[in-house]
DNA sequence: TTGTAGGCGTTATCAG
DNA sequence: CTGATAACGCCTACAA
């Protein structure tokens, strides 16, 4: 079965190529006969047009990148799965790039999608190395940045106030009641959003003049052990900790669990995400709802709508929102003060 | 800055297409000092390459397509991440598609990639419809079938066999002393490696004397809190719950510490996958590993090694091992016999 | 409604 | 080591 062409085809139907080509991208200006002619011989040809040729001609690929962290983690899983669905709702195809946690990385994993054809670019947080902004600028690649709500780069940026969500956090535990709560957090280095939500906490902290101590960790579940494995260790005088990632949360509530510290009873704790499980933990979790889906939605559509109409693309804020389940309530008197086994 | 090609690069340093080409190329056969030359022009002018009409040229996109159910779950993210990194080490990039739980939708899926110009593909599992076959061995399209190891559809696997792990699990129960364990696992329909796990429960119960009962749940952390509800809820007269996934288990475990039911004290519960959070939770989850990261640079691998060498793809059987952490031990004298309540 | 012809930006084959 | 030049497969005015 050799390969056939549109020119192949023409000769087999003894049309034009250009007519070949109408039915191909269903022009309306094709007899409705002739149409049926070229349909058929496609199908007994097996014919299959050549995307590189295509792209060539009409210089659009029809894809789009998306540069993220890593795929590992739930929250960027499920914001790419939300992109990919519109997109492919629109005829686009989605390119993934993985940095794997070199930020460095992320010019050459970019400059990669470039070669490949990508028509625009979905970037994580609002840093990125000038070079990449340069060459993004150079070649007229359109892009946005995500999971933050502004720049200063000169990107449209569609996500979540992250600043604004640390503050609703911790002002939600000092509304109901907590003096003292300590802050977990993933890696600083290189997350401009992590940076973003301590630093909401901390004015939230200033504004309603509870104290608040933060504590590094791995980004996953057993850096959430981790850091509550010291933080119980400790004289812990805290009534709460807030987790700013589900996925510590997840870590503090196995320990707690572990050293029988009773979740809400003894201590209140706080995620930020929302993710699957969130809702249906032992307690359910107490936890800022990031609008990951929609966001990815929002891109995606933003993106398209540039690519096919020109529009041009604006920055939006989505909000999140505390959902209230039971993690959190009311702290007895006294915190939790001694030291717990494990 | 209008668009320069390597028509307008010959022009600016007075040289050929010919040598433009051999630099971009890396050809050895160019004068040190020219290729500066061109080097230099393509600096100046902010050259920059076309990736459709080298992929015309060339018939060679390094375009790698992979179909999956969903993003959303753990499993499959991990698993493409080792995929797209191992990739990316090669120079070929992956395009994602998802079915969304819906493998109707994988046909259309396939085609969307192979327009898109994806060399080669990667499906999940060894059930496909016989258009999406025959529409892949009509162009040639290389493909590969994951999370299994052998398929009746002619295209070669690479995964592990589900039967033996269902068959390791209810075993690995069976000489700790269980004699009637509870499975739960995820929706049946459309997945055949589900459906191949119970086979090879129910194979290694009888070979065993066990007695098992199963019930189904969505691929969640709320189907298992939903199955565990129910199984709670009845005279549950097993010693032993078997997830057929992590995600079930950890509703399980959830809804296990809500009603006081002491894992492993007075139910022992095991899960397969081996997730991030599988070594971490309370009690640590003693679960079948899958080599998910394994599975995912294999994969790449073999299709780099046949698209760049012409190697051909040869099945993959790779092996999956219980790890005994601390939600199983020996039962106590009785089964766990009264309901519970919440 | 259909046909003709030129071009999209690279690569690759030959000569030189 | 370098230069012409012909593909690559499709799209798209412009004609008919």
């Amino acid at each position: 079965m050799k390969k056939t062409g549109v020119r192949g085809l023409a000769k087999a139907t003894g049309l034009s190529v250009a007519t070949i080509s109408r039915v191909l991208n269903n022009a309306d200006n094709v007899n409705k006969q002739t149409r049926e002619r070229v349909l058929n011989a496609m199908r007994e040809v097996g014919y299959a047009p050549n995307p590189a040729a295509r792209a060539l001609a009409t210089s659009r690929t029809k894809t789009i990148g998306a540069v993220v962290p890593t795929l590992a983690h739930s929250i960027f899983a499920r914001f790419l799965n939300a992109v990919e669905r519109e997109l492919a709702q629109h005829g686009y195809a989605l390119v993934i790039a993985t940095t794997e946690g070199r930020p460095e990385a992320e010019e050459r994993r970019v400059g990669e999608l470039m070669n490949l054809g990508a028509e625009a670019l979905i970037l994580s947080g609002a840093e990125h190395s000038k070079a990449l902004l340069d060459g993004l600028v150079g070649r007229g690649i359109p892009a946005v940045c995500t999971s933050v709500c502004e720049t200063n780069n000169g990107l449209p940026a569609i996500g979540y106030d992250n600043a604004v969500i640390g503050e609703a956090a911790i002002r939600h535990l000092a509304e109901v009641g907590h003096r003292s709560v300590a802050v977990v957090h993933g890696p600083v280095s290189d997350n401009d959003r992590t940076r973003l939500r301590i630093s909401g906490v901390e004015r939230g902290a200033r504004a309603t003049g509870v104290s608040v101590s933060l504590r590094e960790s791995t980004l996953d579940v057993e850096g959430g052990v981790a850091a509550a494995q010291q933080l119980f260790g400790d004289i812990a005088d805290v009534t709460a900790v807030l987790s700013l990632s589900d996925v510590i949360a997840l870590g503090v509530l196995f320990e707690a669990d572990r050293r029988r510290i009773a979740v809400p009873d003894e201590l209140s704790l706080m995620g930020c995400d929302d993710l699957d499980w969130s809702a249906h933990s032992a307690p359910p979790l107490t936890t800022v709802r990031l609008p990951t889906a929609r966001m990815g939605i929002c891109v995606a559509q933003s993106l398209v709508r540039h690519l096919d109409h020109g529009d041009s693309i604006e920055s939006v804020r989505l909000e999140a929102s505390i959902v209230e389940r039971n993690s959190v309530r009311r702290p007895r008197r006294h915190a939790l003060s001694a030291a717990r086994p494990a």
